[in-house]
Parts: structure tokens; C-alpha cells; sequence
DNA sequence: GTTGGTATCTGTGGA
DNA sequence: AGATACCAAC
């Protein structure tokens, strides 16, 4: 037997091992899920199938690349050919070869959701529609529903029920605005998240070229994590791929029923029991997968009791035999304030009792919002932590403003990113000036950028419009020559953003300077980065800069070497695991948000969340809840959570809680004051730690580099170099670097920075 | 068109 | 409470 194989239990094992036809794993929380999927995918590869015909589909980058890490442990570096990635980053691959089969261009702009917003924001103005009726989150919400549902406009339109809704609502001209939001996409050359998905499904559907079958074809496996969270869209297109006439239908799907907890963006179980009855007459496996290798017996136990109370489920017993551990703690605090100071109390008391690293550590709650007292007192009793979530590097304004002009150089029809900067920094391109050039590029039906030389403005304002015009295409111009850095410094430069930034001194100003220096040092490190990861030849242009991180989340980034305590919400946390977890905030109408409690489907859903969030911890479990907390800057008095009254007393640690409550609001001492601690705070950003003393490296040329050598890396140490391969123009060293993790990398020679060492 | 002040809204979750 | 949006004065 493979060696892997014996890493496995028996139902694991049938798993991996039963690779052809439809297979369904129903994987409950610690099971060894994603062991399972990585030795299936290696499994398949050892059976001779080419890495590039399997296709992996998760959620999460990080899933993703945690993937291609284990499968690369069994199989070597073949596991970087396999197509694993997000739903969104596999099919925004795919599209931006074929989008011009669709009428798109091939770099097309990805708009987030704040892009989205201020599109939509403007069709509702330019239709002359009240704003205050026509809530620009409610169309938008409505729009991303439809098309995750696969109703484009003109079935919208048909559509009698959605459209009694929208008049129900008040918002009978929503289609339309639906409607203008697709043409306004298309012309400015524009997809949003649900389009990466959508458009996909277009492609397949209407088929030109018979693009289908090439990836029918291409594809042979199809692997798709985290399967309860898949919404309908997506469904569609894993059966537009492998349920077809003569299809081997080897197609395995992973989840947890209990752990779908995406339903507010469209996910929906169903797809579970739909898959089953798709695949039923195609011989379809199911597997359970019910030992639970994480925690110890009292938290899988209180987890079994407290998802009974939901309505639906597929039947499952999730056991562990890890002994029956420590007791759950339940904490009863006054105030958010001394649930803050409590929390961190323990775990101070946690880390001296238990030796356990702050990286052992985390504490998750329902909303991002909740961070803040638990970063205070951190912060007081010098405990090192990191907030995931929130507001997010790539979301600062500041950040947001110069990626504005990479996507107008990469992309001038982009709408969003022009309005965005036109004006900004200030060059008396006002409100009204633009207005006057959107209403041209309506009525001509062109984009804003081919719009300019036709607007007619005072002398001043044209003259301004066409300079900022001129200053694109001059970048414009440059972008074939020169590397993503090199380009985007001259942007900061002749944009005027730098100039701007340094003049203002505030605190926040150059907080702001900072992060744009920030933004550049990254785009440095992505331009310097010689590792091949995905596709060979990627360049280094602006162009795969901007695609890069479009996708990209802060949660995505590299774990740290530093010991940090975790912050994040609990839909963050879905599938990591940390020995010691916190889940705070446990009171109605914040857990379960006051958004669920209409509906039972609603309180279900919360469940699972509570479900997901008790199941992330090994050893030791606290759940916390105030009496009393700030919102909307007020004082809010909540009840309990239901679901602390579902665990059963035996599982609960007695000295805690309940009973302590009355005596509990005078102990608390020192509020933490708001002042002086306040501008200090800084969000820890991981910084690549460096093998190598750059003041002593001295790279050598590339074309000397031959298999056999010792070399030096600046990133990864020193290393062996075991082969090379690529074409003549674009060779690739296969090194293995003795001192980290994942030693076996491929480098490209073009950009390496290597020291030859003997 | 820009500036500075006031009004308003937000604050489930995320690719 | 804090951020953003909007509006009136310059």
C-alpha cells in the first residue's frame, strides 16, 4: 500500500481511494477533510492522470494553497500543475482567455463590491429614482441573487413573482436598473464577483467555438471543497462540466451540512441533496466521515447537542476519542467592557497554566466590530494579537486610489476606477463636469474615457479633463516596457498621489503616506518573487499585478512567524483550528444577530455558525456574554444567547457563570480610557523574513546557474539545485532549500536572485 | 469648484 | 461612536 494510504482511517481511505464516478463526502468538523481531498488528488496523479486534468475548487485562497502545500508533500512539485484555486480565481483564469468570446476584454476590470455600489448608486440617479426607495444594498443584494440564480434581466423581467416583488417593495424599476448595471458592466469592460461565476456559466451555456467541451475534456477530475456553501450558480456549472453524455463523471464534492453557513449570499444545502439525486443512476458513493481528530470529548459532545436543535439535517454522529478534556468555560461579563477584560484575563491565565503561544489562541466574534475591547486590553497586557477581517489593506482609500490608476492604465473603459480619480488629487474636474461627460457617454453609448473629447465644458475644466486623459496615456504607453514596480512608482509620482499624501502632516496623513509605500514595496516583492506558482511565463506587468490582487483577502495571506493571538469573525475562521478558542458576544440579537431571528431558517443558520465556531477549538473552549453593550453608541441591554442553554450543564464547567452572574458588577475596576491609547494602534501587516544578509548577497548571473550547485537565496537560504527545466527563454531551476518548511521550490531563472555557492 | 461644517446612516457575514 | 454623505458658504 501507498504510504500515504496508511495516514488514513478505513472510510478516509475509501474515500481517496474510489477516484472514478461521483462520490459524496459528508465530512463532519476535525474529520480530516482536507487530508482527505489532498491524498485523493495525489492518489489520482499517482495513477498516472496529469496534474493539469484535475480541477480543485475551494473558497478560500488559502484553502487552496494549503492544498497544493500537502498534495506537493506526497507528489513533489507536480502538485503546483494542478488546478486548484477559488471558484473566483479558477474561472477568472479561464475568462480572461475566453472573454472575447463573450465581447469582453481580456483584461477586464474585476469591480468589488464597493464598485458595484457606486454603479449601481448612479444608474439609480441618473433614472431619477428616490435613493431613499431604491436602497442602493437592497438592488445591489436583489441583483447578486438573481444572477447567482441564473435569471439574467429579461428573465427577470418575465419572471411574474420577482417582479410582484420588486412592486410589493416599491421598487417596481429595479429590472431596470438590473438591466442598465449589466450593459454599464459590459462597457466598461467590468465583472463583479458574481459575474466571475456567472459569465463562466455563459460561456459554457451558449458554448461558441465549442469552448464546453475544451474544458469538459480538459478537466477529467473535478474536486469541489466546502460544497455546502456552493449556491446554485455554481452547482450549475460543476454539472455543466462533468454531468454530460459519455462523461467518466468523476466528480467528488465535500461538505458538512451542519457547516453551511454562506445562505446570505445565495449557498443553499440543496445542493447537496440535489447532487445526490443528479448522480444517483451514475452508481454515486457516499461517504461519512464522523471521527472528529480535533477536540476533545466534551466540546464534540456539547457541539452534537447544540446542532440537534435544528430541523434538517443529514443524519450523523460525529464522535472523538481524545478523552473527555477540559470542561467549557462560560463567562458572564456586565459590560462589553469586562467581557474584554476577562476574556484577556483568561488568557493570560490560559498561557500560564497551560504554556500555550498566543498563536494557540482565538478569540471570534459574530461581527467585526466586536474587535475593538479585545484589542485594548491585548494591548495593555502586552499580549501580541492580529485582527483578520474589517477593513482591509486594499480597501483603504488611500490604496483604492492609486490601484484606481493602474486599472484606468490597464483598462480606460474602466467607469469606476475613472470617476474615482478624475478628480482626485484635485485638478477642477468637479461634480458637475462630471456629470456632463457621463450624460455624453449615456447618449452615445460609449465609455466616459472615449467620451472627453466630446464634452462640452468651460475652457478650464476641458483643459483639465484632457491633461488627466494625456497623463493615463502617457502610463499607458509605458506599461509594455516596463515591470509592475517600475510603472507603478511613476504613477505615484507624476499622479501627484505621493506629493499630495507628503504634504499633509496629520497623524492620518501619513498613516496614508504609509500604506501607499506599503502598497509599492509590495508590488516590488511581487515583482521580485522568482517562484513559479501557478501558470509558467507569468509576467510582471501591471496587468498580473491588478489580476493578482482582485482576489485577494487579508485573511490570505501567509500565516506569520510571529506569535499572535487571533482576532476574526466566526465565518472567517471556518476551517482553521486553534487549541484554545474564545467565542464572545454570546447574547440574542448578536448571536443570533437580530438580521436571523425572523425566521427559523434564519436561527439555523446562526446555529451552524455557533456550530463552526465551538468545533474550531482542541482543548480548551470559552464562551462568553455581556448583560449590557455599546451599539449605534448606545447602551443595549440582551438577553443571553439561546444557544448556551443547549449545551448540556455536564459539558459546562460549574464555578462559572450562570450562578456568579449577581455578584459579578462590582468587581470590575478600571475601565480602560479611550484617550491616549487611541492613534498608537498599528495593524501588524507579515513581512517576509529574509534567509540571506543582503548586504553580503551577491546574485549571480542567471546563465550560469546549473544542476548540482550549492546557491544562496535571499528569501529561502541556502539550497540545492536538483534540476532545470522551461523553455531557452524561461528556465526554471528546481532547488530544494534545506531550512524551510515546503523545501522543494521552483524558481525562475529570469528573475532569480541567486548566489552561486559552489 | 473647493472648503468646512452638519446631517445621516451604519453595524451580520466575504470572494 | 465613527465614517461617510450632503449642503451651504466662500
Amino acid at each position: 500500500m501507498k504510504p500515504y494510504l496508511l495516514d488514513l482511517n478505513e472510510i478516509q481511505r475509501k474515500a481517496v481511494t474510489t477516484t472514478d464516478g461521483p462520490v459524496l463526502v459528508v465530512a463532519g468538523p476535525g474529520s480530516g477533510k482536507t487530508r482527505v481531498l489532498t491524498y485523493r488528488i495525489a492518489h489520482i496523479i499517482q495513477k498516472g492522470t496529469k496534474p493539469w486534468e484535475i480541477l480543485a475548487l475551494t473558497f478560500t485562497n488559502k484553502a487552496a494553497r494549503e492544498m497544493k502545500e500537502r498534495i506537493a508533500k506526497v507528489v513533489g512539485d507536480k502538485a503546483n500543475q494542478v488546478w486548484a484555486g477559488t471558484f473566483h480565481s479558477i474561472f477568472a483564469r479561464i475568462l480572461r482567455v475566453e472573454a472575447e468570446k463573450l465581447g469582453y476584454p481580456s483584461n477586464f476590470t474585476i469591480y468589488d463590491s464597493d464598485d458595484s455600489k457606486s454603479l449601481i448608486k448612479n444608474i439609480i440617479k441618473e433614472k431619477n429614482l428616490n435613493p431613499e426607495i431604491y436602497n442602493v444594498n437592497a438592488i445591489r443584494a436583489r441583483i447578486s441573487s438573481a444572477k447567482s440564480n441564473i435569471i439574467p434581466p429579461k428573465a427577470y423581467r418575465e419572471n411574474a413573482e420577482l417582479m410582484e416583488q420588486d412592486r410589493f417593495a416599491k421598487r417596481p424599476y429595479t429590472v431596470d436598473i438590473y438591466t442598465a448595471y449589466m450593459a454599464r458592466c459590459k462597457k466598461a469592460g467590468a465583472m463583479d464577483f458574481d459575474d466571475l461565476l456567472y459569465q463562466l456559466y455563459a460561456l459554457l451555456y451558449k458554448n461558441p467555438d465549442n469552448v464546453l467541451e475544451k474544458y469538459q475534456n480538459r478537466f477529467k477530475y473535478l474536486l469541489v471543497d466546502e460544497f455546502q456553501d456552493t449556491n446554485h450558480l455554481q452547482y450549475q456549472i460543476v454539472l455543466k462540466l462533468t454531468n454530460f453524455k459519455n462523461s467518466m463523471r468523476n466528480v467528488c464534492v465535500v461538505g458538512d451540512d451542519a457547516q453551511s453557513i454562506y445562505g446570505f449570499r445565495g449557498a443553499t444545502i440543496e445542493n447537496i441533496l440535489d447532487f445526490e439525486k443528479d448522480f444517483k443512476q451514475h452508481n454515486i458513493q457516499v461517504f461519512k466521515l464522523e471521527q472528529n481528530y480535533r477536540s476533545t470529548e466534551h466540546i464534540v459532545k456539547a457541539a452534537n447537542e447544540v446542532i440537534t436543535f435544528n430541523k434538517r439535517q443529514i443524519k450523523k454522529e460525529i464522535w472523538s476519542n481524545k478523552g473527555d478534556g477540559s470542561k467549557i468555560k462560560v463567562i458572564k461579563a456586565q459590560t462589553d467592557n469586562e467581557e474584554g477584560k476577562r476574556i484577556a484575563d483568561t488568557i493570560v491565565e490560559q498561557k500560564n497554566r497551560h504554556h500555550l503561544s498566543n498563536k494557540e489562541i482565538a478569540i471570534l466574534y459574530r461581527t467585526n466590530a466586536q474587535s475593538r475591547v479585545f484589542e485594548e486590553y491585548l494591548r495593555r497586557y502586552n499580549i501580541l494579537y492580529k485582527v483578520y477581517g474589517g477593513l482591509s489593506f486594499y480597501q483603504r482609500k488611500e490604496v483604492k486610489d492609486l490601484v484606481a490608476y493602474f486599472r484606468l492604465v490597464v483598462n480606460p473603459s474602466d467607469e469606476e476606477a475613472f470617476r474615482r480619480v478624475v478628480n482626485y488629487p484635485k485638478r477642477g474636474i468637479g461634480k458637475a463636469s462630471v456629470e456632463k461627460l457621463t450624460a455624453v457617454a449615456v447618449q452615445t453609448d460609449q465609455s466616459l474615457w472615449d467620451s472627453v473629447e466630446q464634452v462640452n465644458l468651460g475652457a478650464r475644466a476641458k483643459n483639465s479633463l484632457l491633461a488627466f486623459k494625456q497623463i493615463i496615456q502617457s502610463f499607458q504607453s509605458k506599461k509594455d516596457s516596463l515591470n509592475a514596480y517600475e510603472l507603478a512608482t511613476i504613477i505615484a509620482k507624476k499622479s501627484k498621489i505621493l506629493d499630495t499624501l507628503k504634504a499633509d502632516n496629520t497623524i492620518e496623513g501619513m498613516g496614508r503616506l504609509e500604506n501607499i509605500v506599503g502598497l509599492l514595496d509590495g508590488i516590488k516583492e511581487f515583482v521580485e518573487n522568482d517562484e513559479v506558482t501557478e501558470e509558467e511565463n507569468e509576467d510582471k506587468s501591471l496587468a498580473t499585478y491588478l489580476q493578482n490582487i482582485a482576489l485577494h483577502t487579508d485573511l490570505d495571506e501567509k500565516k506569520d512567524i510571529d506569535d499572535f493571538v487571533t482576532l476574526m469573525s466566526v465565518h472567517s475562521a471556518k476551517g482553521l483550528e486553534f487549541k484554545s478558542v474564545f467565542v464572545v458576544g454570546l447574547e440574542e440579537k448578536l448571536f443570533p444577530s437580530f438580521m436571523s431571528l425572523d425566521t427559523i431558517e434564519g436561527i439555523d443558520e446562526e446555529r451552524r455558525l455557533f456550530y463552526v465556531a465551538i468545533t474550531r477549538a482542541e482543548q480548551f473552549l470559552t464562551l462568553s456574554y455581556a448583560n449590557s453593550r455599546y451599539r449605534y453608541g448606545q447602551m443595549r441591554y440582551n438577553e443571553p444567547s439561546r444557544f448556551l442553554n443547549e449545551i448540556d450543564i455536564r459539558h459546562i464547567e460549574s464555578n462559572t457563570a450562570m450562578r456568579q452572574s449577581a455578584l459579578n458588577s462590582t468587581g470590575i475596576s478600571a475601565m480602560p480610557s479611550r484617550s491616549g491609547v487611541k492613534g498608537n494602534f498599528k495593524r501588524v501587516t507579515p513581512n517576509t523574513t529574509l534567509m540571506a544578509d543582503p548586504a553580503t548577497f551577491k546574485p549571480s548571473p542567471s546563465s550560469q546557474i546549473q544542476a548540482g550547485m550549492k546557491v544562496l537565496h535571499l528569501k529561502f537560504g541556502e539550497g540545492k539545485v536538483l534540476s532545470i527545466d522551461g523553455s531557452e527563454k524561461n528556465k526554471v531551476a528546481t532547488i530544494f532549500f534545506n531550512k524551510i518548511d515546503n523545501p522543494q521550490r521552483r524558481i525562475m531563472l529570469k528573475f532569480a536572485k541567486l548566489q552561486i555557492l559552489s
